[in-house]
DNA sequence: TAAAAATACTCCATAGGTATTTTAT
DNA sequence: ATAAAATACCTATGGAGTATTTTTA
């Protein structure tokens, strides 16, 4: 160990993150239950003690200085890393038990969700979950600052360093209108079929857009100017004769009954995603994850049941 | 953030710590420069707000407990952190300066340090440079405690996370006594005339030994009985007639000068070990030490002058 | 001049000290 | 019996509050 004694408190650090995050000593001592003083006076110590001013105070605004951001950035780990020795000291007090929160993609959630939620539930009893629907990148950054606690995502997105549990394989299919050539034929279908054909795909930030796109530039595709929101108004609009699109298996059961959509499998080598459970690495509740997970992986092919 | 405030603080973490680490709590406050109520006290404090008991508390004896051991293993990692965002902070205000702890592995320290340390001393004056030597293994985990800010080693061994700066590729030659058949021919020896030959190694814990052990079985070379301690007893044994052995490139100006042996290059695929400067992930010092790394990365071949 | 941060001061919560008791071997 | 940790109690440092001044857009 380098220092003797630490020059500085975790209620400092907070504080110093608090005015990062809020720009203003008020805002941010409001935040931390304190007096814009307390704040103020801890706050000159942090520098002092740091040797290094870390925000640029003006009458009408605070800026957060070169040297602070890095520093901040540190103060951030610190802290969340305090948050974990709390959170594994209760893990060991109570196993599986108190607040976990989850974020899902959207092209999961409502799918999966309806079927996981009540089997979690009652296999665990006392962990109280909350879920929250985001795209891939913004789930990542929450993963990080330690607003979520997990994530069920599709590894095939840029995640970072976490720590992951692979809950399924998840296929694509071809949805097309009813009476579209596509849609009827003996066996699955080549990828040469495609070609040329239009293709309706998600909007940008969809991780599964990314990826059916990747499947529809192989298969030399046309992709059309109208992108959908969700992977439900994607199956209407193919309903209504706009053109054809690929769905995850999970979408299924719930989208072709909803839409009057036909649904065909794709020929080997099948395009597909692979789900997973995912955590900050040395997240406290890594071993509630890991339970968690594996019900997860019984719930998806209760969803996605098999067809031929 | 989850915790609003949080129910610890940095010196009691600190106090855990050195409990853990000296299994006393009169020695633990010596160490902390408190009283041992003070400490007594702080560390119940502690337990209360994890709700875990962290220590065993008998009379003539402290034991860890089980979730203690983990949650400690936290601990240490927030006051690493808490150790970084001072030193980044100190960086900051005045860069390449302070204290730097250095380790070195014994097949390097003796030939690269004695004219890369001058070299240093004039590029760097404001740095204090501390040097240790030391096994790979004890200088990776004094690394990961927070005992030394970087190292110099052999990227070949294990090291776990660190960042990393190659310094050089350091090939291995043939060390032979004069006269040993092996001592003369044309152009460099090729693998087969090693076969069955008698070769002296280094003691176990050596990276050096892993590396040449794993040429001569290739080589199907038969090792000797006896280790050296250093790649020094090692040249002496040799020049005495007790074999042959592999040198690093590196110590072969001091060694060949030493002791009587003639120094033969090996063919292609040579075999080599990777110099290079590592530390830990997000060390404050990281810019100094790639400073630092490319006045190393000059000292080599001053040190490992060419031969033919 | 008005909104926000810094300063002045006062107070009390608590970390830490000394003296002592309890505990386990 | 003895060494070590816990408890009791006291002190004083400093964190936080209120009131006020200073700063600058």
């Amino acid at each position: 160990m380098r220092l003797a004694s630490h020059p500085f408190t975790l209620r400092q650090l907070q504080y110093a993150v608090a005015v990062a995050e809020t720009l203003s000593f008020r805002k941010a001592a409001e935040r931390c239950a304190v007096s814009q003083p307390a704040l103020s006076s801890q706050l000159a110590q942090l520098e002092d003690a740091l040797g290094v001013k870390l925000f640029e105070r003006g009458a009408k605004r605070v800026l957060v200085t070169a040297p602070g951001a890095e520093l901040l950035e540190r103060c951030r780990r610190i802290l969340v890393e305090a948050d974990d020795l709390y959170g594994a000291a209760q893990q060991l007090a109570e196993p599986l038990s108190g607040n976990l929160r989850l974020g899902v993609i959207p092209t999961i959630a409502p799918y999966l969700l309806p079927v996981a939620a009540p089997l979690l539930r009652k296999r665990f009893p006392r962990l109280r979950l909350a879920w929250r629907e985001d795209k891939t990148a913004d789930l990542m950054s929450a993963l990080r600052a330690g607003a979520l606690e997990g994530a069920v995502v599709a590894l095939e997105a840029e995640l970072g360093e976490v720590e992951q549990l692979v809950l399924a394989k998840d296929p694509f299919v071809l949805a097309a209108p009813r009476g579209h050539p596509l849609s009827e034929g003996p066996g699955p279908l080549p990828l040469s079929a495609l070609a040329k054909e239009d293709v309706l795909l998600l909007d940008e930030g969809h991780c599964f857009r990314a990826q059916a796109l990747a499947f529809c530039n192989r298969a030399r595709a046309h992709e059309l100017e109208f992108r959908a929101t969700s992977l439900g108004t994607l199956a209407q609009m193919v309903a209504g004769g706009a053109g054809v699109t690929l769905l995850p298996e999970l979408s299924v059961p719930t989208e072709s009954k909803r839409a009057s959509v036909v649904i065909r499998s794709l020929a080997a080598p099948v395009p597909s995603r692979t789900l997973a459970l995912v955590w900050r690495k040395r997240s406290p509740l890594a071993a509630s994850l890991r339970a968690l997970g594996a019900v997860l992986r019984e719930a998806y092919p209760k969803v996605a049941g098999r067809r031929g």
